[in-house]
DNA sequence: ACTTATCCGGGACGCCTGTCCCGCTTAGTT
DNA sequence: AACTAAGCGGGACAGGCGTCCCGGATAAGT
């Protein structure tokens, strides 16, 4: 009857409904990325200035919320992995990348307890943005691998639990560069 | 009066509270090992066979709990560690005992979580354990740093974030040693 | 045997968490 | 302006945790 296309001429989204999903999930990037996924949803809801109401409401359960940032950001992850595969050469690209995802988990907790699986297992949760990182890091590790600057025997599982041991230090900025240089290093195969 | 020397006729402790602290303290030790500072009060005095009030009448708080097992672990660790200074060079015993940590901290996830700081600092509280441990450690590590065989620019932190690290691939044995050569590969100095 | 300090069981308490629900408010449609 | 469903606040609820406490039991000393 009206102008939608539709069946059902359901009631769109209310303008307020959307304004505070935004403004929840805009608060739930911050407390994610500064304290990681054990942040509370109280405390989300009170920065956001709604209450825990509104955010399940949006977000049914803590997981659904956690997710939604999770995913986004691991999603500039597989974006950042293809520009690093499409610009370095195979060699290298794994390093780089390698780094960029300590640097990266060690500034937004959340992507560190998203890759290390802290609170949540994002892993089990079938999604493109998973099954894509997971391709990108295959990709880089097995091309290094051939190229022979990464020994033959490691998996990402191995690579997850370096990151997970290089992030233990980052409280201190050189510290963790130190980290990443003798995960690298470590990396490389041996009597090479 | 009686045949004790002291000034105070205090009775001495039950034989029955003794063997209760003794069964607290073993079934910590077991409860601890196997899924680590966060497990509940309430199961371990279940696995006892005593009530919670019991628990809490020998130690006062969890965290006294925690440390009794956790200090006996490490005063063995560094046993071990002075063992291995005794019997190997300067230029590998640190490696035999990071291995030898890694592998410790796996099977005991009360030293995993002890060394990591997971539930408790006990950093903190000042022991000679601990104080013990430290000295240990860094004796080994500075021994090996002086032989060539550890990069200079390494200390005690960046030893325990990669022994975390290297426990979270405690679910499989290989890994667990492939972790072990990479992360003592990456302490080697560079272009060595 | 009797006394008494020690000890124990089990529940209460307070705190924190995530989730759910009800009554009121409000935005969007007619 | 009126109507209605979407949305909201705030508290209720259930579960888990560590800690504390009281009435009864019991081992040790006389």
């Amino acid at each position: 009857m009206s102008t939608d296309a539709g069946a059902k001429a359901a009631r769109p989204q209310r303008a307020d409904g959307r304004r505070n999903q935004a403004r929840v999930l805009e608060e739930a990037f911050a407390a994610f990325a500064a304290h990681g996924a054990a942040v509370p949803i109280r405390e989300i809801a009170r920065r956001a200035g709604v209450s825990t109401g509104t955010v399940t409401r949006h977000f049914p359960t803590k997981e659904a919320l956690f997710r939604a940032v999770a995913l986004h950001r691991i999603e500039h992850l597989v974006r950042s992995a293809e520009d690093i595969a499409a610009r370095e050469a195979p060699a290298t690209a794994f390093f780089t990348f390698f780094a960029f995802l300590v640097r990266q988990s060690a500034a937004d907790h959340a992507v560190g307890d998203a890759l290390t699986g802290a609170g949540f297992d994002l892993q089990a949760a079938a999604s493109t943005a998973i099954s894509d990182f997971g391709a990108a890091m295959t990709g880089l590790l097995s091309r290094a691998q051939q190229a022979g600057t990464v020994r033959a025997d490691v998996d990402t599982a191995d690579i997850k639990a370096l990151i997970a041991g290089c992030i233990a230090r980052d409280d201190d900025g050189a510290a963790q560069q130190r980290m990443i240089e003798i995960a690298c290093d470590g990396l490389r195969p041996r009597r090479g």
